[in-house]
DNA sequence: AGTAGTATTTAGAATCATTCTAAAAAAACT
DNA sequence: AGTTTTTTTAGAATGATTCTAAATACTACT
């Protein structure tokens, strides 16, 4: 997300998302949103927060980043067994992950064409497309 | 995997991937590799193992499948945040993913193009690419 | 501002898939 | 048969996540 993002900006994010401006919100939503993109765990939001010395409790870190996921302001990314990533990039892109470090990066979704698919069974839909890309021997270049 | 696996052809696939042919490998790997190709999990197969009144303990089942997988027998997918599935299809093919259901189909490599991708890390190397098609509400069709 | 009503947060327990541990059982070797 | 090595196993342990029910914070209304 862009730059020069200000309190007010992220107080309607949520508003439009119906979601109270709550300290806890505002601040998990600062974290997230404030700056360039990211992928992060639940586990690590929270700790960061802690370090911030804003206190929030692990389950509402959950509690927040589904919201913000059923609000479509997160992608939520499966990337190894056991843990998730949100994303705040939610544009057409795909990953590529270092699985030595646990690191991710953004592929443009422009490398990557899809031909065509069998056909899918009546009423079926196409929810997303996730393309992984996975990386061994190497940690992403700064 | 072709139809017609005699027994023979499980105790010399065992033997080729430098295990022993244990009952409890035997019998899970004819569950896995005499008919045609599977999706499961380590649940599933337990249970279906169970289910045809062989006793297998669950920690076996998880030992096996990862040993199976080292051994290229099969290929580890993570498709959802809280399972592994295992599939017995190890040509490089992809996977539609039915979101209600939690089944999968394979989806032919062919379908799909990667154009180039960014320049990987010094010493980095792709260990795989997982495409997967998500899909809601429709269940696959038989 | 005060208060009622609803939404949110929280600590801690519960859950679920998976892994670990250390002991028992099975297989292989001599 | 006896010894060594591998495998299996039950049950405990782990780790991420979800649930629960009580406490707290927000919002709207007067």
């Amino acid at each position: 997300m862009r730059q020069g993002v200000t309190s007010n900006d992220i107080i309607e994010l949520l508003r439009d998302a119906g979601l109270r401006p709550t300290r806890q919100r505002l601040s998990l939503a600062w974290q997230l949103f404030s700056g360039s993109d990211r992928h992060v765990t639940a586990e690590q939001l929270h700790s960061e927060s802690l370090g911030q010395g804003v206190s929030v409790s692990l389950a509402t870190v959950y509690n927040t980043l589904h919201q913000f996921t059923t609000a479509g302001l997160l992608r939520e990314l499966v990337v190894d067994s056991g843990r998730s990533y949100f994303d705040t990039n939610i544009s057409a892109h795909h990953h590529l992950y270092f699985e030595d470090s646990g690191k991710l990066r953004d592929v443009s979704g422009d490398n990557i064409a899809i031909g065509e698919l069998p056909a899918l069974p009546e009423g079926a839909e196409i929810s997303r497309i996730d393309i992984i890309i996975r990386v061994k021997n190497g940690a992403p270049a700064a």
